[in-house]
RNA sequence: GCACCCGUAGCUCAGCUGGAUAGAGCACUGCCCUCCGAAGGCAGGGGUCGGGGGUUCGAAUCCCUUCGGGUGCGCCA
């Protein structure tokens, strides 16, 4: 069943074909003027123009032609030609029992089923997650589970920096440190010994010493790199042991954050692909040598942009810039890798998309590697798309630092947020009576929802300023508030358990009993096959329209799948995210003003119906956001 | 120097394939708990949508220009 507007988009463009105008202008949408209508078609006046006509006696033939239909009466003409619709009780009740019936609460499938890779995390070996893994993290998880949900066959990439300079540049430091490695047994020793606490500390001290010009360690730096590469033994081994260190703590970072992947690969997994790729690339005659490394033209005819050279000249050069295959030292470089995956991925799950949740600083890059990608055939530049997202800001609207000035470590964020959620909680009194357990569970849920809803309520592209205690709030529009009112809900549902009121469908099939669960079975839970046509009516529950304040709930729970489609399209959690704050708010006004428990018979039926379906979708949309409801709190 | 992004209420942000009176949260003012969780609800004040010009019946939205902020620009990733 299609959600009103697209049923109102439907019917309108029938009502225009008949009449002889493009149905393209036919769009209904949710009316930004409720004091008129509840939905709103602003399409003859853009039509009257084609057509010649006047834009009111457009909207005047649109209107008389509407008038047969179950969905709406004539809608009403405003203005110059607006016109206004109202649905039916009948319609709009008959939308909110199917959202309550169906498994998916009103959720729509894509019309065409694709594979999609979606790469995002992108954790390095040699740093901590730190906050700036945060929203690749947040934003990537949710456009994942986005795409799964309406029917695409997704796969989730880490992505692990886990090769290229970095990696020669903290062997170097590791060389130095022990004097070399000759002695094979103080090697061993040392890399059994290795933390990734000490890879943090040692690689930002050494990328230091080469930012400052330190040429010498730079060189060694690059020729550990070329010789790891080149599969010196002795340089395996020794990334081995950090990459193992490091992969152990970031699965463990990932799992507190509530993200999961489906593929744990890295860099270095695209590394025996580069040699044969290369070869393919030069018999393509398509790489260049310039001053010793050999580079890959992606700058079309005439794509030229003005650049300042450090001697303070200016030059006309093209634009993007090559990409950098192969260094001067014979190394592979960031953009070949990236090449590389996309070759892999090509082979091994044969996407019809890859999605790179990536900053959006580095959009050029991207932009250089789908050309090349593209010019050597090995995928169609609009197969893949640079999901580009903005910093998280400290106060000052620069990017996020401690008060020391350095990075705040993940782990450190997260243990701050589950400190100001153990004082609110303990604030208002709540989870006096719970276990050690439950507390600290629901303690962390609350922070890792505060913190997710907050990045995913901006828009993605933006930057936003990243403020604790805001979002840590319980009031207003946070992640806590949304927990709030689904918990609320899940109160009322138990006590109508404990009158024995028969649970409505939907009750019994995913809102009860539903939280609490470990992350990983987030996924596993969306992967649930999505039923063609809904699940039949249960006999309790049926749902009645009557009051306004459900007439607002249930217009709410129809609009999940216009912010899901949206999402979807513009790979912008932040619709649903905008989407579970409508619900809740409509869900709070309906609380208020139509009393559940305390009615009676055929209109507590309705209502606890009208809860649970409201349950069901708010801890879908949450899930959706990566975000998991607790049973109490 | 060139390119991209941003500038909307006191603060933090939506809206930007052009459409009616520009929205939300916080903060502020005033109401509403003998009633299912008030972490709530309702009402109110608050805006030259950075400035200027243009296109259009109609511009926060599109174009040009200007100011302010951020980011990027080959041997890091």
């Amino acid at each position: 069943m299609k959600d009103l507007a697209s049923a109102f988009t439907a019917a309108n463009a029938r009502v225009f074909a008949k009449l002889g105008l493009d149905p393209k202008h036919a769009d209904v949408r949710r009316s930004d003027r409720p004091d008129l209508g509840e939905f709103q078609a602003n399409g003859a006046l853009a039509v009257a123009k084609a057509a010649g006509k006047k834009p009111q006696e457009v909207a005047q033939s649109v209107a008389a032609e509407w008038s047969a239909t179950e969905l709406s009466p004539a809608p009403s003409i405003a203005g110059p030609g607006f016109l206004n619709f109202k649905v039916t009780a009948d319609a709009l009740t008959r939308r909110a029992q199917f959202v309550a019936d169906d498994a998916h609460a009103g959720a729509s499938l894509v019309e065409h089923k694709r594979r999609v890779v979606v790469d995002y995390g992108g954790p390095n070996v040699a740093k901590g997650m730190h906050v700036g893994h945060l929203r690749a993290s947040i934003i990537g998880e949710s456009v994942k589970r986005i795409y799964r949900f309406r029917g695409d066959e997704v796969w989730g990439d880490a992505h692990f920096g886990d090769w290229g300079f970095q990696m020669g540049l903290v062997i170097t430091a590791l060389e130095d440190e022990l004097g070399g490695f000759d002695d094979e047994a103080k090697l061993d020793a040392r890399l059994k010994a290795l933390t990734l606490d000490q890879l943090e500390a040692i690689y930002p001290a050494y990328a230091k010493r080469v930012k400052e010009g330190d040429i010498n360690v730079r060189d060694r730096a690059r020729k550990a790199t070329a010789a790891l590469q080149g599969g010196s033994e002795l340089h395996r081994t020794i990334w081995k042991a950090m990459h193992d260190v490091s992969m152990a703590a970031q699965k463990r970072d990932f799992a507190s954050l509530g993200v999961d992947f489906d593929l744990w690969l890295g860099e270095s997994d695209a590394d025996p692909l580069i040699p044969g790729m290369v070869e393919d690339l030069g018999k393509k005659g398509l790489l260049e040598d310039d001053q010793g490394a050999r580079i890959l033209r992606v700058a079309g005819p005439g794509e030229t942009r003005k650049k300042k050279r450090d001697d303070g000249t200016v030059v006309e050069v093209e634009s993007p810039d090559p990409l950098l295959v192969v260094s001067s030292e014979g190394s592979a470089m960031y953009g070949t890798t990236d090449l590389a995956t996309i070759v892999q991925r090509m082979r091994d799950q044969k996407p019809d998309l890859i999605l790179y949740c990536v900053d959006q600083r580095q959009a050029d890059h991207f932009e250089q590697v789908y050309r090349a990608a593209a010019k050597a055939g090995y995928a169609q530049r609009d197969q893949l798309e640079h999901i580009g997202f903005g910093t998280m800001n400290g106060p000052d609207g620069t990017p996020f630092k401690t008060r020391a000035g350095g990075v705040l470590k993940l782990q450190d964020l997260i243990g701050q947020a589950e400190e100001k959620a153990r004082h609110r909680l303990k604030e208002n009194e709540i989870g006096a009576d719970f276990s050690k357990e439950e507390f600290e569970d629901v303690a962390h849920k609350v922070a890792i929802a505060a913190i997710k809803f907050a990045d995913l309520s901006n828009f993605r592209g933006t930057s936003y300023i990243f403020d604790l205690d805001r979002f840590m709030s319980f009031e207003g529009k946070t992640g806590p508030y949304l927990l709030y009112q689904a918990v609320r809900i899940k109160s009322i549902l138990r006590k109508a358990e404990e009158m024995g009121l028969t649970p409505s469908p939907p009750l019994r099939g995913r809102g009860q009993g539903e939280g609490g669960r470990s992350d990983a079975q987030a996924p596993e839970r969306l992967n649930a096959p999505h039923p063609p046509t809904p699940a039949p009516q249960g006999g309790g529950g049926v749902i009645a329209i009557e009051h306004e304040s459900e007439r607002a709930l249930a217009l709410a729970l129809d609009a999940f799948d216009g912010a899901l489609r949206t999402a979807y399209d513009k790979k912008s959690p932040h619709f649903l995210a905008e989407h579970a704050f409508n619900l809740a708010q409509a869900f709070s006004g309906f609380y208020t003003n139509c009393p559940i428990l305390p009615s009676e018979g055929a209109v507590r039926a309705s209502r606890l119906a009208l809860a649970a379906a409201t349950l069901k979708q708010l801890t879908l949309t949450l899930d959706l956001l990566g975000i998991e409801v607790p049973e109490r709190m």
